[in-house]
DNA sequence: TTTTATACATAAGAAAATTATGTATATATT
DNA sequence: AATATATACATAATTTTCTTATGTATAAAA
């Protein structure tokens, strides 16, 4: 097309806000994210990617903040593996992929949750003895 | 040399029981290694590499298994970055390096095990808004 | 009209492990 | 006495799971 680069501006911008998330702590989620979408889907019935986002945004008063070459591999996963069913809703003219837990999802999510919580009450104690969750 | 294989059986033997680690909720601890090994300093003035995992195994009821692939880099880690300093002591004709917190080390040990605080409040709050802890 | 928000996606690269292997001494078991 | 296990270090190859960057497109707000 021989377009001067100027036009490609809007395809060559800033990265978005979720670009820079390295709130310091961070990487101690690594390994946690299939849990809270999981755990989320249980609370939730059904959500779509940008909510999950969102609301993890919100729950944790924006300490973390998922992003979204972590979040759809995830979810990709999730259901190649049976744990989600998606079904797509198109919203006026863009289109949303909600998912929600299969049966096989359900007793994974119980799992991963009773092992979070074996997780969080060990390194609570491994790293402040005199405040166990036990 | 020409020696049957079966004189190397002893350089090929069955991995140590350190290999299977995979207790589940492994992965979970993943970037938390660091904080773990500046915590147990805090604690015990030095320690030797061995002596972490031992301990960390202790204190962990075995949830908790520290490879040897992952301690040592980090320990090296640790001293490059100029948080702990080392000591090599001989006991008898084996070798010990004894690591200890360096005053930086010391300060960047609040640091993480205030971030590790507020991971485990937010993780706690996220996958179980009933149990909070604050 | 331009930026920000909504909504999906994938690829390249980095971080931090696991797994496997290597070397050596000391102690326990058979 | 021979073998296995425990103590003690180390590094390399590979894998997992992210971050960072990029790509595409519509809707709403400034």
């Amino acid at each position: 097309m021989n377009r001067p680069d100027i036009f490609l501006s809007r395809f060559n911008k800033l990265p978005n806000d979720y670009t820079f998330h390295n709130m310091g702590n961070q990487k101690l989620y690594k390994g946690s994210l299939q849990t809270i979408i999981l755990k989320l889907l249980e609370s939730n019935d059904k959500m779509y990617g940008y909510e999950i986002t969102q609301k993890v945004k919100e729950l944790t008063k924006g300490e973390l903040k998922i992003t979204e070459g972590a979040l759809y591999p995830a979810l990709h996963k999730l259901e190649a593996d049976g744990l989600l069913d998606v079904e797509v809703a198109k919203v006026g003219n863009r289109l949303r992929k909600y998912y929600k837990l299969t049966e096989s999802g359900s007793k994974e999510t119980a799992n991963k949750l009773a092992e979070m919580q074996e997780f969080l009450k060990t390194m609570q104690h491994l790293v402040n003895p005199k405040f166990s969750l036990e």
